[in-house]
RNA sequence: GGGCCCGUAGUCUAGUGGUUAUGACGUCGCCUUCACACGGCGAAGGUCGGGGGUUCGAAUCCCCUCGGGCCCA
């Protein structure tokens, strides 16, 4: 009769077949809808062609939420963006056409990283589907296509005109190799060994800077002492001529001088280290550019113009060393910021650039309104804020990017900022609709700066929601994101939230940890350790990969381990063959609320634990522990359901009454129901497959989560229930200690139980006769010890539980026995202590006559079995 | 150097004041029983990183210390 259900579950094969039967109108998102709105401001990914096991991880957290969120009444929107420009994608592209983007047009390079990245988001598509996300396609945004950049040109535009953007000449921090400017995060640190140079300054002899960076000794400004060191006290104020360049400069005194760091005089230039840029500001000091933006010497560097700094590293310190001027060099211990991309050491110089204002402590402040999970994240991005040195650098020189709306007056200067009804455009080939307001100009240059990519990504709650012509609500409810970029996405979203609306962006932050590799590090192509979502899907399918997902705790680091797939991929047979089993009794069972007169022992206690689960699932999910969720899903299904009550049960169903069996069959439905419905979330895939078969037509996703009838909540019967298991177990385990097969018929089991117990099923579980005793058997019983609890103890007599253990134990056989039936005074120092019975337990010792006969004790339950 | 997180059986892990510390994987033994051998039943395995304190009682709270990770200087 179930020969119908395959006995095998092919994730693989059933996930396909619903991934291409499910329709993408199921997830569709409709503003109209009277249900209360629950918007996701999804994470635009950045198209590498690749969607790989950290993406997954994010994105599995997404859906599990949309999915739950949405069988929980809400409407809820999961849209799907994608953050398209960025120097990664030029690159890739100069490559695979093998050219440099400074020839051909601009317009045609675009189109080139516009079809590659079109290209990349398909198979991310794809990718996402296979995965069984529940995106909502049609609410996907492009950053690169003019529909959602023109947003970004908007906000430009708006900030502008609120004076939050300004132009200015401002050290930045760039990579010479690509020849941009790059964000403070964006660097990476590496740590090296570099020379320290002790060089003498000026004409005497006790001027002696250390310094790691000689080929910046042209662009020194100024020399710095600590205060109170008693060596260099004398030098302060003392102008001092520079050895290479000839120029003279002051000895100043900062306290963040470091005394033990080599000679403790250090140079200041423009710029070697962002000390450099702090002193310079804060002590009002000249700027004296030297670099370049290709990293080479400028005519300021005299006679080593146009080197390379590593060439003028190398020329003056042999100048430096034939002058006598080269004490000496050590070997030092250096980290040095280079650039994530290419790995070059980067520079800092002053330049004309575009800057986004910073208020630190409003952004704070309205970070703390956002709900964060777990809470101790806000502190990374308060401790990054806190450790800003300047304005947010929004220009960049590059090509695919959103042009920057500006144009400058060719007759007077004047920076024309465009009209917001003239975007999108692009200044490099389109022309300002209005003559120059300051001259009446219209000659004009067209800034080929564009912008930085945080400025399209930042706004992404905002355009989701409709900002800025089409605004429908706000803020959004919840942005997922890693650990990784909260300093980053994080802190400029809220910024600009703020400075466009005056709104935080989201009620809710969910962040998830990094993915490592099974041997607990960095996943990375060095070490070998990556492993590929096609690969699991490959082998185990999408559902088991989401249930590894599941497993981790929101916003720490995941190892990935196969054995947890594995896992996952068993506990997925499980439920398939308890659904096999399940429609193998109810296939033409409708329930009906007759049944529940016909309930038994058994059945009661595991409704309740089914409700209580649900219950559980419901708080877990709606506060974001996917891993306890399912945990008590699989625990509850696996070692109660399956284990426990199937096994008892099973007897009732082949062999039982009518009435017997209907009870049982009304329990199947119940559980089966809710445990699919449990699971949609989680295993989407799977659970479909079960609901088509066990309901026979619509989707388990456009379903309600269980809700917990309170009815079937009994404590009671999970007692009774409890036992029952208990007896089973204890009687399983002595026909293990006796070598017998765990079927093996008993002659006799006779139960003597304070509660109430089921001999029907009990019988049918371990295949024998049960008889309920209403009286103690005739078998001598002794009480070998009382056992306290301490959780009732403990918190009434403190501390004076331990006498009052001692003297219960050296009461009289009577009296331990009476303490057990009605409780019993004694008196300790001189107090008199009325001790309740269920304050101990009984430790018993069986002492058997008669009939050869094994006595078990359970939970205050005595079994006699005869074998 | 600063901030945050974490040290519990061979491995991973639950457990934020209360009987004998949870579960998984692995190991060992038994069982092909009519949903499932990708299964069931059972067993062994732990100085809860170390030390001190608070408490009748500490894996849990406090202090010190050792070790690891991440982010930042």
């Amino acid at each position: 009769m179930i020969s119908l259900i395959e006995k095998e579950y092919k994730a693989k094969e059933v996930e396909e077949k619903w991934v291409k039967q499910w329709k993408d109108e199921m997830y569709y998102f409709d503003w109209n809808s009277r249900k209360p709105h629950f918007i996701i401001d999804t994470p635009p990914p950045y198209p590498t062609g690749s969607f790989h096991i950290g993406n997954t991880l994010n994105w599995c957290y997404i859906d599990f939420i949309a999915r739950y969120k949405r069988m929980k009444g809400y409407e809820v929107m999961f849209p799907q963006g994608w953050d398209c420009h960025g120097l990664p994608t030029e690159v890739k592209v100069e490559e695979m056409h093998g050219i440099s983007k400074n020839d051909l047009p601009r317009d045609e390079f675009r189109r080139l990283c516009v079809e590659f990245t079109e290209k990349n988001i398909e198979i991310m598509r794809n990718a996402m589907r296979r995965l069984g996300f529940s995106i909502d396609w049609s609410k996907e945004y492009i950053t690169m296509y003019p529909e959602y950049y023109s947003k970004t040109q908007v906000s430009f535009v708006r900030m502008y005109n609120q004076g939050l953007i300004y132009k200015g000449y401002h050290p930045v921090i760039f990579c010479p190799r690509c020849e941009t400017t790059i964000a403070l995060a964006e660097i990476e640190y590496k740590s090296g060994v570099t020379k320290l140079n002790y060089i003498r300054f000026g004409d005497s002899d006790d001027v002696v800077i250390a310094t790691t960076r000689p080929e910046l000794i042209p662009a020194c400004v100024a020399i710095a002492v600590h205060p109170s060191d008693e060596r260099y006290k004398h030098l302060i104020g003392r102008k001092v001529r520079v050895p290479v360049g000839g120029h003279e400069v002051e000895v100043i005194a900062d306290e963040e001088v470091d005394m033990e760091y080599g000679t403790g005089i250090v140079m200041i230039c423009t710029f070697g280290d962002r000390q450099d840029v702090k002193w310079w500001k804060k002590h009002g000091l000249e700027l004296r550019m030297v670099l370049d933006r290709t990293g080479r010497l400028n005519e300021k560097a005299g006679k080593y113009a146009g080197l390379t700094t590593r060439e003028a590293r190398q020329r003056i310190i042999e100048d430096l060393r034939a002058e006598g001027r080269l004490i000496k060099q050590e070997d030092v211990e250096q980290n040095v910021g280079v650039c994530w991309r290419c790995k070059t050491p980067v520079e800092i110089i002053a330049e004309e650039q575009w800057f986004v204002k910073i208020d630190k402590e409003r952004i704070l402040e309205e970070a703390r309104k956002i709900k964060w999970f777990p809470e101790h994240m806000l502190s990374r991005l308060e401790g990054w804020v806190e450790g800003m040195e300047w304005d947010w650098v929004i220009s960049r020189q590059r090509i695919f990017a959103t042009p920057i709306p500006v144009w400058y007056c060719k007759n007077c200067g004047a920076i024309v900022v465009a009209k917001e009804e003239w975007l999108p455009v692009d200044p490099t080939k389109d022309k300002p609709k209005e003559p120059c307001p300051k001259c009446g100009s219209t000659e004009f240059e067209g800034e080929d700066d564009v912008l930085d990519t945080w400025m399209d990504s930042s706004i992404t709650p905002l355009a989701i929601t409709g900002w800025p012509y089409d605004w429908k609500e706000y803020p959004t409810h919840l942005r997922p994101q890693g650990h990784d970029i909260i300093r980053t996405w994080a802190f400029y979203t809220i910024l600009r939230s703020l400075a466009l609306v005056n709104e935080i962006p989201w009620y809710e932050i969910v962040i998830n940890g990094m993915v490592l590799g099974e041997d607990g590090r960095k996943m990375s192509k060095s070490l070998g350790n990556i492993i590929s979502p096609e690969e699991v899907l490959e082998k185990y399918g999408a559902d088991a990969l989401r249930q590894w997902a599941a497993t981790g705790v929101v916003g720490s680091d995941v190892i990935f381990t196969w054995k947890e797939v594995i896992a996952a991929s068993r506990f997925q047979q499980k439920f398939w063959s308890i659904l096999r089993f399940t429609m193998g009794h109810i296939k033409d069972y409708t329930p009906s609320e007759d049944e529940e007169k016909l309930l038994r022992i058994a059945d009661r206690w595991i409704l309740s634990k089914l409700n209580r689960l649900i219950k559980e699932v419901d708080e877990h999910m709606e506060n974001y522990r996917f891993s306890e969720a399912l945990k008590a899903i699989r625990s509850f299904t696996w070692y109660e359901y399956a284990d426990n009550y199937l096994e008892i049960v099973k007897n009732r169903l082949y062999s039982g009454s009518d009435e017997e069996k209907r009870a049982a069959k009304f329990v199947l439905y119940k559980a089966m129901d809710a445990l699919i419905r449990l699971l949609a979330p989680i295993t989407p895939f799977l659970a479909e497959e079960c609901w088509s078969i066990f309901k026979g037509d619509g989707s388990v996703h456009l379903q309600s989560y269980p809700q917990a009838d309170e009815a079937f909540i009994d404590s009671e019967a999970e007692k009774c229930g409890d036992l029952m298991r208990d007896i089973v177990a204890e009687v399983r385990r002595l026909k293990h200690d006796k070598g017998m097969a765990l079927n093996a018929p008993l002659k006799l089991i006779k139960i003597f139980s304070p509660i109430e117990v089921d001999a029907r099923d009990i019988g049918g579980a371990l295949n024998a006769r049960v008889e309920i005793l209403s009286e103690i058997p005739e078998i001598s019983i002794r009480i070998k010890a009382l056992k306290p609890k301490y959780g009732i103890l403990g918190p009434m007599f403190r501390d004076k539980v331990k006498k009052i253990v001692k003297a219960v134990n050296e009461l009289s056989e009577e009296d331990k026995d009476r303490l057990l039936r009605e409780g019993l005074e004694i008196s300790i120092d001189g107090e008199v202590i009325k001790l309740e019975k269920d304050w101990f337990e009984a430790e018993i010792e069986k002492v058997v006559s008669g009939r050869e006969v094994d006595v078990l004790e359970v939970g205050g339950a005595i079994i006699v079995v005869e074998i």
